[in-house]
RNA sequence: GCGGAAGGCCGGAUGGCCGCUGCCGCCAGCACUGGCGGGAGAGGAAAGUCCGGACUCCACGAAGACACGGUGCCGGGUAAUCCCCGGCCGGGGCAACCCGAGGGAAAGCGCCACAGAGAUCAGACUACCUCCGGGUCCGCCCGGGGGAAAAGGUGAAACGGUGGGGUAAGAGCCCACCGCGGGCCGGGCAACCGGUCCGGCAUGGCAAGCCCCGCCGGGAGCAAUGCCGAAUAGGGGGUCCGCCGUCCCGCAAGGGGCAGGGCAGCUUCGGCCCGGACCCCGGGUAGGCAGCUUGAGCGCAUCAGCAAUGACGCGCCUAGAGGAAUGGUCAUCCAAGGGGGGCAACCCCCGGGACAGAAUCCGGCUUACAGGCCUUCCGCGCAU
RNA sequence: GGCCCCGUAGCUCAGGGGAUAGAGCAACCGCCUCCUAAGCGGUAGGUCAUAGGUUCGAAUCCUAUCGGGGCCG
């Protein structure tokens, strides 16, 4: 999916093979138990996206991502699309903003993570980040 | 030129940068995997899940019957169908053409509200004709008997229709045509069509009411099914057992033997109940692998056929993910739409892309859809 | 992905070819009471999910569509 080669538990931190910016690792959360965990930490809404996180606190330094859009942003092409959006968006923000050791779930928003235009909307993920970070500092 | 009918096809294009998922080759590597290169990667509906199959499991002597469900003009096509093609009949349209669950109501049962005199073993309100009696303003009226079922009116439907004859008035009572039923002849594989003769009105509608007749159907579904298989808990089996106690050696410190605990039992062997540790076994969850993509496949040509389709030949390989890849972004072009200039061809600017995302695979049907292209045909108008 | 069920008043449901489509609760008006509740009387409220078809006639029968809900080892 969106960190290059990142499928199973064999991709470990430290591995130099990552953007070669910040190593920090990045990984696509899956399962239900990872995304009713995220929903509990913080959240910050942009005019584009929605994002939760939360530090989970263990010594993995591994980071995790998910992308999730209800029904009300649309049919399954409408849907598809504003993941594959925030797949992007996510792919050219997070090795340089997120945190080791957090999780973060993206959520996208009706009609605005579609048709935002692509550089206000990884805007949008730099600066809800920086809120969240900023807070919880 | 205008209006219309039918059928088929397409469903943005090209390129740059950064990514995602399989496959192939080379290199590295114990394994997991990594690097480089190459090539592939959503639809006509992928949708609804309405039909039909393939495939897998379950059930089952073969086959048939009953029940239940489906289907229903005839012939053909197909692996199969509630599908497709051709034809028939009925209805609609000037026509091209379109629509139709379109077997059986003289096997049986059931239903036909309201209105109406009468609704299926039909019926007689108004009104018609006639006879008898009475009345009379000589038009006719009242009462009773009989004839008759044409007219009015009701209804979705009134026991054939139109016309003529006939009659006191009428009636298939009689005649002609139409309709209906039956026989024969001709055409057609058939549905059915045409002709002719006879009968003489007998047979209201509803079977998407029950039903009868013919044909079809065993059930479940890839979350099917097969294989591998953690941790934890639990099941079966095996071995061993702390503390305490007791016995032996020793002056003592200490060492060694027996013994897990409990119950019944005089004791041994053995039995039952309750623990702990370790090992083994099978079931099995998460998870993984297979099923999983070469198939009733696609393209072209020829032949057979009115066609659906079939036969044969050559060529091609065309997604296989697994909470689910097929994307993000930029540029140019193409077309919908809008504005400006020009007689026009055309030019400039703005603008923005229908319905919609594979999930075991096929054949159909249905539904959604911006816009565009092609072919054939019909009617009207004009010109020749 | 597959299988199944249901759409009738604001809510919960009846009605299975001929009704003006009913019942309970809720709403509104009135009576009762010092006031409220309960009780009594009355009123209004429906594209019978949508579209075709069968029938003289459809909420009811048939077909398709739309919407909602449930189940699977």
């Amino acid at each position: 999916m969106i960190p290059p080669g990142a499928t199973g538990t064999g991709r470990m931190a430290g591995h130099p093979e990552t953007p070669p910016a910040v190593s920090v690792c990045l990984e696509v959360m899956k399962t239900r138990p990872q995304f009713l965990a995220t929903a509990k930490g913080a959240r910050q809404a942009m005019p584009g996206l929605v994002v939760q996180s939360r530090d989970r606190g263990d010594d993995d330094p591994v980071v995790h991502v998910g992308f999730t859009c209800s029904k009300k942003v649309g049919n399954a092409v409408a849907r598809n699309r504003a993941k594959r959006r925030l797949r992007a968006a996510a792919q050219a923000v997070m090795p340089h903003e997120a945190r080791p050791g957090w999780d973060y779930v993206l959520i996208g928003r009706a009609g605005a993570t579609a048709e935002l235009p692509f550089d206000q909307l990884t805007e949008n993920l730099i600066r809800a980040l920086a809120k969240i970070h900023g807070v919880r500092k």
